[in-house]
DNA sequence: CATAAAAAGACTTATAATGTCTTTTTTGTG
DNA sequence: CACAAAAAAGACATTATAAGTCTTTTTATG
């Protein structure tokens, strides 16, 4: 329960390993899929999504590619998984009030959104600075 | 994200209905089924997971139906949650060691077992006692 | 033995995940 | 300007999982 796809796995490797590049140098599509082990075209779609909400900053034609939209310590693992898998939600009826006819008796809803604020909350720590640090560049 | 499949939300709708009723009375699994808005032979496959672990006891036959397997201030949310949707893993990395051949250098793995935990810790805290509270029985 | 109920298993359908392929747009370079 | 290099966009294909149904079997009771 609960698993993160393969979309939001291969989302969090590519977007690492573009943090741990300096961070001025564009980088290839195909190079950052090769080095981290995703399908290229996979991984388009998904820089795709990143680049629309400014994670990622892509430059089109000959010397193109991709740099991070910020620096590393301003994007965190929650802004790159809802890029991704769409926004944290153990279960339908914490999306909007109304969702669930029960709502008003259900005891289970506010369980829900208490592990929706501790897991956002994790995530929310959690920087690309952090997770690309002991990675050193090679 | 790490939504709740229908199943969950089924079992559960089931089980703290169940857990409303006088602890005794031996309920038919059409009647519950009715109570809770779920497809009947949907609910019977929940029921027998249910079943096979002890969460609920069964009895065939005329005059046959479900009760609780324990006391509902001794059955958990978690223990509901896992029982249809599988262990709570955020990434299959968790599961087990070795799973990912990054393990020694990705740091993505911690916060995984980090979100594991407090989500378990969560639903642990929850009993069918507190979740049938306040609903009483009609 | 007839009936009521759950258990078990095979099956179907719908939806979402995963991935590919082709075409288009943008941009830099000879 | 023509060409090549790259990302963007969209249509398509495949596979896996979720969601649900149907039929048959087992068990218990009166």
């Amino acid at each position: 329960m609960m698993e993160l796809t393969r979309k939001g796995e291969y989302a969090i490797r590519g977007i690492v390993f573009l943090a741990s590049r300096p961070p001025e140098q564009i980088c290839l599509l195909s190079d950052i899929a090769a080095a981290v082990d995703v399908p290229p075209t996979f991984l388009a779609k998904i820089f795709q999504q990143f680049s629309k909400i400014g994670l990622v900053k892509s430059y089109r034609g000959t010397g193109g590619g991709f740099v991070l939209g910020r620096s590393a310590d301003k994007i965190t693992l929650l802004e790159v998984v809802e890029a991704v898998e769409g926004p944290i939600v153990p279960n339908r009826c914490v999306i909007n009030k109304g969702e669930c006819a029960r709502d008003a008796t259900c005891n289970v809803h506010p369980v829900w959104v208490d592990v929706q604020h501790r897991v956002r909350d994790i995530l929310n720590e959690v920087t690309l600075q952090k997770l690309a640090g002991t990675n050193p560049p090679k």
